[in-house]
Parts: C-alpha cells; structure tokens; sequence
DNA sequence: GCAATTTATTTTATACTTAAAATAATATGG
DNA sequence: CCATATTATTTTAAGTATAAAATAAATTGC
C-alpha cells in the first residue's frame, strides 16, 4: 500500500481561530503565520549553511547598506529591536571580527558601527543565496500577486503608524 | 515658531533596502516590517494593559480555542515555537494558575493542557480589548483591501509551505 | 515477546529580547 | 556659567527562544 503524502491541514494559528472570528483577527494571525513561517526558514538555513543566526545576519545586513556605518541607535530603530538587544549583539559580532566600533569624534557617547573587511566578506558570501531562498519561498506568487501584495502592505504598515498606541498616547493639549 | 509634528520618513529596514532590490525581497522586508510593528504593538499594549506578555496570551488564546486543551506538542505547532520553549511557558502559566495540565490516561508521556477558571476569566478579559487593539491598526485598510490582502497571504503561506527547505529535502528517490 | 524505532516531553546550554534603571555626555534656558 | 533636560548607550534582571541531548513511554517488525 503505497502511501501518499497529503499536504496536511497545516496546524498552526489558523487551524483553531477562523469562521467565527472577525477579519481584522484573522488577517493578523495570516500575517503572523507568514512572517514566522519565512522567519524560522531563513534561521534555519542561516544555521545549518552558514552557522549564523538570524539577528546577526540583519545586523550585517543593514551595515552593508550603510557604507558610513550606523549609530547604535540607529541599528535599532531599523532592526526595530531594543536599544539594549544591539549592545549585546554588536559585541558578539566584534568578537567574531565582522564588525568594528569607530568612536565618533564630535559625541562622546556614541560610535558608528561598520563591517570590517571579514565582516563584508562574510555577507557577500551569504546574501546571494539567502535571496536565494527568499525568491525560492515567493515562487508560488505571481509578479502581479507580489506588486500586489507589497502595495496592500504598505497600505497597512501606514495605517498601523497611525493608529497604533504607541507610548505616547494622549500628547495633544 | 510652532512646530509641525512631520510624519518621519519611518527609518525601518526599508529605509536603506530599496530600488535597486528585487521584488522578492522587499516584500519580505515589508511583511517583516508590518509584522514587527504589530507585534511591538500588542506586546507593549499587552504588558500596560493587562501586566502580561505576548506569549502568554498566545497560549491563552490557544487554549481558549481548544475546549478539550492540548498536548505540548499541539501547543509548539499551533504557535510555531519549539518544543521546550512551551514547557517554560507552561510552567510558568501554572504558577500563575491560569493553566492547568491533565496526565493523558493512554499515554503516560503527554497531558493535556488546559485553561483554568482564572485562565478562562482572565483571557475572557482581556480578548475583546485585544481585538480592539488589531481592529485600530487596521482602520486605514478597506474592507476589500482586507479580503485581497487576506487572500494573497494564504497564497503566500501555501507558496512557502511548498518551497521551503524545510529538514527533509532530498526525501524523493 | 522483545529489540529497534518512533514519539512526547523535559533538560541543558546558549543566544536573543525586552523593559527599566544606571551612566555618561551633550544641549538648553535663564 | 550652571541647573535641568535630553540623548546615547550600557547594564541588569527576567523572560523568551532555539537546538541538541536526555528520558521515558509507546509502537513496530519480526
């Protein structure tokens, strides 16, 4: 009896939550799904072919886009990671030589972050076949599917900015 | 001089990535992007509000979903976390007593986990206003815009279910 | 029956993450 | 100038996360 492998229901957030639930619900928990489900697949291929984790490929990453290098700071607001998380990650990635601290001269306080030659070697090595990957994920998307899609994000992220409640709530007069 | 609180350019991972990157990847970065921001979102609502955390409440809902509980194992898939991770969250739930488990009778290895009454009473508590939380970051989105995008995830999610490198690849002979 | 495998969970070690407090340097308003 | 506020970063403590190894209980093939 040859046994044929079904697809399967696929068993996570969605399974549970659904015709009841409102769409609003539903659409992030979908968003969610996605996200994590690419998420844990770039980790771990991350792992498996470069021995690297995840944050500190994005910490690469954003170096490489900024040939000036980027404040700590910085590195956190585009990470959107805490303050904090960066300092720890930062010195794990000096250690491994792919990243240097520079002080910066006019504020004592604060350093721009830069990829050191090893460091850049290393990302060059990694960012082909991780698009690689991410292309791989997306196949099943057409052109159209993708500007589609990527435009009804946007819309979103904007509408998350502005009617999100962050912190600052009740700053009017 | 009466300053206008500009909207800021969002300085996120799509700030640096752009043009000349390719669809595939800026979509990823987008998607990443929408997730993050709502995920901070719920989090730091979640810990204002209602002195918990994400995960928590993640285990909460799930629980809440599944009137007959579930074992560890359904628990790691349904919210995509390993293994053990869930063995702490449980823990920890039950000390809390919002959560309580039940050796399985067949099987001597799992139990069920499954909301206590203060586990059902605080999640009863705090869900609506959870949804209050999505319902507002998504207001600038049509209902239509929400269908479509809807639908385009659940491509997305099928596409990478399919092309994912997940483990097993070369099962085929 | 029973050895070998699979399955369910926990444990361990390490890394990541956060919020909040601490530290330190810079900017600002009298 | 100098007290006050702001900004940049680090430190701390607790929680969240993973992979891999360890345990332990079921299942399977003979």
């Amino acid at each position: 009896m040859s046994e044929v492998r079904q697809p399967l229901p696929a068993n996570d957030r969605e399974t549970a939550a659904n015709r009841d639930d409102k769409l609003e619900l539903r659409l992030w928990l979908r968003l969610l799904t996605c996200s994590s489900l690419i998420e844990q697949n770039v980790r771990g291929a991350l792992r498996l072919q470069f021995d690297t984790t995840l944050p500190r490929f994005d910490l690469l990453a954003q170096l490489d886009r900024a040939p000036d290098g980027l404040t700590m700071s910085e590195l956190s607001a585009r990470m959107m990671v805490s303050n904090g998380n960066i300092t720890g990650l930062a010195d794990r990635l000096v250690e491994e030589g792919l990243v240097k601290r520079t002080p910066s001269q006019r504020d004592r306080r604060s350093s721009q972050i830069s990829l050191t030659p090893a460091g850049k070697r290393a990302f060059d090595a990694m960012t082909p076949v991780h698009e690689g990957w991410i292309d791989r994920m997306m196949a099943g998307l057409s052109r159209q599917d993708m500007q589609q899609l990527f435009q009804l994000l946007g819309k979103l992220k904007q509408s998350v900015h502005q009617n999100a409640v962050d912190a600052d709530e009740g700053d009017k007069p």
